[in-house]
DNA sequence: GGTCTATATGGTCACGTGGCCATTACGTCT
DNA sequence: AGACGTAATGGCCACGTGACCATATAGACC
């Protein structure tokens, strides 16, 4: 494994000279930097990050925890990060909690041991683990939160403007004619600090609507969870005319457990959730859905994080939220008796 | 940042002791290792692996890179490989080539760069990185590849039996009474080194069938492609009975030109597709898919790149193949007009 | 009592780099 | 001519660790 020692001794050169021709090229004489870059060229020199990293106390490593990459929001914002980390010569470590606090802290711990510079991170519910990020952060990790971010979180973050996204859906189900509607998952202190949920009530409010008792259950967002809690919701004396999916997880469940009750989509009842997941394009019919600018946000991200990183503003906080877009395709419509 | 040093200080015990409470506990006395892990708990000290891997000559770091995150095949790679990793002490570096040659080569610069042990690779097509990675080899890095593998690759791979697979789906439709089957994609040496599409005129072979001239196209196996050429196909004279489609991302494109032509599955034309992605079992009708055991193929490649890596046997090359699973829902039935 | 062995602990150095300071050559200004 | 400035190059060392070698203590053995 060739050292900048070699590229030096090929070259003819102090091995100081030598790394001039990759950290500051304008120092050298023109002749001296085409012998050096024909050196390295010839070696198949490329610096050691390990080596830059210890010297420098600052490696060229970000961290990217999800909290579960099957879904497609987590797999774009990896795609996103890490390619918009790699043209600016970072490597990015990726890790998944599986929204489980244990695993969560594990990651942590690997992260930390290989000195990440900065961290993007979606946390799992509840905060056993903001201690550990605490001291990340105090030992020079720049923690940046996205999607979710802990209540009274000291860190900066990248969020969706959950509770506007939440208004604009509630505002057009209400608009079509409905009345009877219903989350997947009910805001819940204790296991959602989770802003879509905790807006939906309000939401309700300011249409003029009730929040109907009987639909309220403390749930995980998951696909069989929604996939049960609709089974039930839809076998009630007083169905929900519109189920309002607060990701596209849920949403699998719940289109799934219509199907089963062998109801209509909207006739019967109508969708809509957040997400623009690729399926749901496919399925009959097309669901009506609130995308998030996934990119952008990761962009926004990596961006923010650099920035802190590279000028050493650790203790920079900032806080972005980004609009999402409703997108009609046929999913809900005015309630049959409305 | 607390180093080892800053252990031993508050431990009252040399250096090297206090590295021996991490690495050779037993050496140690009960009550020194006690003091030490007291002073490792109480300054929350966590080894540094940028400079432990200078020193070692080799990371605890382990290296991905994936075609396109966003399918969920690689996805659940990603997610499975991250898990294993991370249990072993190690981290993962994920990247994704996009297919592009240019990209890849730029990921796996970054990957060298960042002295990864091991590298778990689904390459593009094409060789013009092969070179680097066997300079990478000679260099220390285990290399294994997934899902595809270079013709005449030195290196070892994990890869489903996409010959058996093949076979098997077209000796399924074979039996329900299918004559004119098409692929969306067919083998071309340029473009598709690719063994399913490969496979697929021996299977049609296999079982007494014409390869139909009429239905060969060179395409990207990506969405848009197929969906194009599923327009194409099933506005031919005599167009396909049954449709095999070579990946979960095209199978979509076929899915959706299919429901625009307006026709029906599988009373029209039956769709057969590889890739058990979560959308295929929620679509009308629920597809006909041949699953892969990612998790375990994950987790195999993981523990071949280990094997080598902490074993010193980088030379080893294992090469394992598994097999697929074909799961019926009804999205194929017999031809009309058979 | 001296030698041996096992147990427990300590000391030293290099991995490859980047930051910092030092040196040389040569032209310019007073 | 001497002082000075600039361009170009060189030398040295520490980052935190793990490998390796060295030392101290005490009990066992003859």
């Amino acid at each position: 494994m060739p050292s900048i020692l070699d590229v030096a001794k090929r070259a003819g050169v102090a091995p100081t000279t030598a790394k001039r021709a990759i950290h500051e090229p304008h120092l050298l004489a023109q002749e001296t930097l085409a012998r050096v870059r024909k050196a390295i060229e010839e070696l198949g020199y490329e610096p050691d990050q390990v080596a830059g990293g210890l010297r420098r106390g600052r490696t060229q490593t970000l961290g990217l925890m999800v909290g579960n990459i099957m879904e497609p929001f987590f797999a774009s914002l990896v795609r996103t990060i890490a390619h918009a980390a790699q043209s600016r010569g970072y490597a990015l470590i990726v890790t998944d909690s599986e929204y489980d606090t244990k695993v969560e802290r594990a990651n942590l711990r690997v992260l930390y041991g290989h000195r990440v510079s900065g961290l993007i991170i979606r946390s799992g519910y509840g905060q056993p683990n903001l201690d550990y990020l605490k001291r990340m952060r105090e030992r020079g990790t720049y923690i940046l939160e996205i999607d979710y971010f802990y209540p009274d979180s000291p860190f900066g973050h990248v969020m969706l403007d959950n509770e506007g996204c939440v208004f604009e859906g509630v505002r057009y189900l209400h608009s079509l004619g409905h009345r009877r509607i219903a989350t997947l998952g009910s805001y819940d202190p204790l296991y959602h600090p989770e802003e879509r949920s905790r807006s939906f009530p309000k939401a309700l409010e300011a249409v003029g609507l009730p929040l109907i008792e009987a639909y309220q259950r403390v749930i995980l967002l998951t696909e069989p969870e929604a996939y049960k809690l609709t089974l039930e919701l839809m076998r009630l004396p007083e169905p929900p005319t519109a189920i309002f999916s607060l990701n596209g997880t849920e949403a699998a469940g719940a289109f799934r457990a219509i199907k089963e009750l062998g109801l209509r989509i909207p006739e019967d009842v109508s969708l809509l959730t957040f997400d623009n997941y690729s399926w749901t394009a496919l399925v009959t019919p097309p669901l009506d859905v609130i995308e998030q600018p996934v990119e952008e946000m990761g962009l926004a991200a990596v961006e923010i994080v650099l920035d802190a990183v590279e000028n050493r503003t650790l203790d920079k906080v900032v806080r972005k939220r980004f609009p999402g877009r409703l997108i009609k395709r046929g999913s809900c419509a005015p309630p049959k008796h409305a």
